[in-house]
DNA sequence: CTTTTGCATTATGTATACAATATTAATAAT
DNA sequence: ATTATTAATATTGTATACATAATGCAAAAG
């Protein structure tokens, strides 16, 4: 099962602690084939580039993995399900390739569910929390511009995981770590300028700061328009 | 597979109808023996009455449905993901039971996303069929206060799904379908007054009425407050 | 009478076998 | 050379078998 994928490690880093971050939250108690074979198809065949879509033949999976293809095959369908591979009866499972307007639909959802769950957090957001990231931003920003994008992207997504997780609403929880699975699915292939980083950077810290002072009601609009500039930097 | 389930004909066209209404927009092509278990167990296992969850076990349902565990399993499993049935490793499938704080958050989750699909919806809706529906209202209000508390349902169902529809976003209707299938788990077991029916029928009524005349933001206002309204309802 | 232990039963998790369908390659026809 | 047809191959869909874990029940212990 522990098999070894031939991947650069960088790879597995990033895809070890996305999958941590955005599906962490529900693992299950046993973990069971279905699940090992989820986590290893999700991180090894779900990010590797391309854009046309590749197959995901079951008996293939199944060699890698050195396990049946029952198995397999529930963690297709879960992935299938979740909108990261695409599944045609009688033709198989594929990797998911998203259009302009996939794209659109994706960003459409997600900023109303996220927007719900800052307005649910808000309540329960801690200020030493928010000023952490501050301090973050505010380290980032002093590497500029020769900055690291993953130093960068690594702090957005954590910012994103505080104010979703501090919802407290566990179906929505999950439901945006879905979304923002197949967000990632085509955003790992942005281009990020360092000024583009420095605009977001921005973004953030009134974002924080507004949060921080109290303004609610503004930092939900700043969430709002943020998620919509993301989109657009597509 | 198309076997006797001893239910009333009342209960198979009350299921029938709402899978038609949730499900339909994404049948797919080909009906494997998964598609056909999975409405199956839809229609005449998951809205059975009852208020601590029942054992859904593969091999009986198999049984039932004479073919194997397999594809049982499959529609089981896509049953669990979307919320309808409850997973435990190797304890199995079991029908849902939602507690109150379940009920609020899928809610929460619905409210926000229904009025997104309505804020998609409106450049879309058309005068025609928003005074079809008014039409049926000032129908259904005339034979109060001994109306049929499933005529009002039925339009108050329709009157969602001419909206979430009209969203155009195929992602947003089939998880407002999923979204809708838990709230219907719970609110078969609503009373309606018929005092409740008028008050429903007044906030459809002005609801449609806004959306004629073009005030859309004051509809999605309504929207939002007839949605936590049949909240507080149950 | 209540609780605990062990065994029989049942259910789940995974592997594998076989049938039906789709894909690919090779061959024949235009 | 290009298209049509057919055969070979690979893949999916479903059934079944078997190992392992959970459940229920009866008997024994407290």
């Amino acid at each position: 099962m522990d098999i070894d994928t031939q991947l650069p490690d960088s790879f597995n880093q990033v895809t070890r602690s996305m999958f941590e971050l955005l599906r962490g939250h529900d693992r299950p108690s046993i973990l069971t084939a279905v699940d090992q074979a989820y986590e290893w198809i999700w991180r090894q065949q779900i990010f590797l580039p391309g854009r046309t879509p590749r197959r995901l033949s079951d008996v293939t999976l199944a060699a890698q993995l050195q396990i049946s293809r029952t198995p397999v095959r529930q963690a297709l369908d879960r992935l299938a399900q979740e909108g990261l591979v695409q599944f045609d009866p009688r033709r198989g499972y594929w990797t998911q390739v998203f259009s302009a307007h996939d794209v659109n639909e994706i960003y459409d959802i997600r900023e109303a569910n996220e927007v719900l769950a800052l307005r649910l957090a808000i309540p329960h957001l801690k200020k030493s929390d928010l000023e952490a990231h501050l301090a973050t931003i505010h380290a980032i920003r002093k590497t500029l511009p020769d900055a690291n994008n993953a130093d960068f992207l690594e702090s957005d997504f954590r910012l994103h995981n505080l104010i979703i997780n501090s919802s407290q609403n566990h179906r929505l929880i999950r439901f945006l770590g879905t979304l923002r699975s197949q967000v990632a699915l085509f955003q790992v292939r942005d281009t990020w300028y360092p000024q583009r980083i420095e605009i977001a950077l921005d973004d953030h810290e009134r974002f924080l700061v507004a949060l921080i002072e109290g303004r609610g009601e503004e930092a939900i609009k700043m969430l709002s328009e943020h998620i919509q500039n993301s989109k657009n930097g597509v």
